[in-house]
DNA sequence: CGGTATCCTCCGTGATACTG
DNA sequence: CAGTATCACGGAGGATACCG
């Protein structure tokens, strides 16, 4: 119904994200942003890294030799959206602890009471 | 292996940042959030609520009312969350144009040819 | 090295019906 | 009205093996 949807729904892929943060850093190698990224599948990066070059945010350089090379970096869109991003990240980072006491607070008393009123006598 | 994690996946829930919007305009109650957020199950909208709930970004209030009466509005973190969301909104909806060109280029090209060596013979 | 192809599993999500 | 419970499904995502 809103076309900044199909753009929210680039960072639901919970890859994107970090990877524009890895390239905003410097051109990476495949090899290198798999290391950095730990924990993604070449299937996952592949994917998501393909998506974001059909969005126009990331560059894809193959160099034909052998072994293959290939480098990926940041467009200027890319790095516009970089932006943006810096701040949630920001953000996140400031609020990390107190988001995660509250999800504890949180975890504590609904795994005893109820969920809004509280019988504890 | 770095605590920002667990706050993008918030975002990763695709209605998060919805939400937050919408009650950033004014309190919403349990209907009126269904209707804003088209498309959106009961279960999912309760699902994702508890969640932010959870982490301290939403207040839930509920009015022992027949019929009962259920309000969510955001908490101040919520609000300071709402900041560097608007902005990476406002990125999209800018964006969003250039995107879609750039995805249907991409599209058009990778329907017909191979990835890279584009072989038209 | 940088992928693609295949298989398989799990969970996000919707549909439906029931409760307070 | 505002949920919760249960079921059922599709697709996201991981593991592995092979290809150029």
């Amino acid at each position: 119904m809103c076309q900044c949807r199909s753009v929210l729904d680039l960072l639901a892929n919970k890859w994107t994200a970090l990877i524009i943060d890895a390239l905003e850093v410097r051109t990476h190698r495949f090899g290198e942003l798999r290391q950095r990224l730990k924990g993604i599948s070449r299937k996952m990066l592949t994917q998501t890294l393909r998506a974001l070059e059909a969005d126009g945010l990331v560059n894809r350089k193959v160099y034909p030799e052998v072994p293959l090379r290939v480098e990926y970096s940041l467009t200027d869109l890319g790095r516009s959206a970089a932006i943006p991003l810096r701040q949630l990240k920001a953000w996140s980072r400031d609020n990390a602890d107190e988001i995660a006491r509250s999800r504890q607070a949180y975890d504590d008393s609904g795994s005893s009471g109820s969920h809004d009123g509280v019988i504890t006598a």
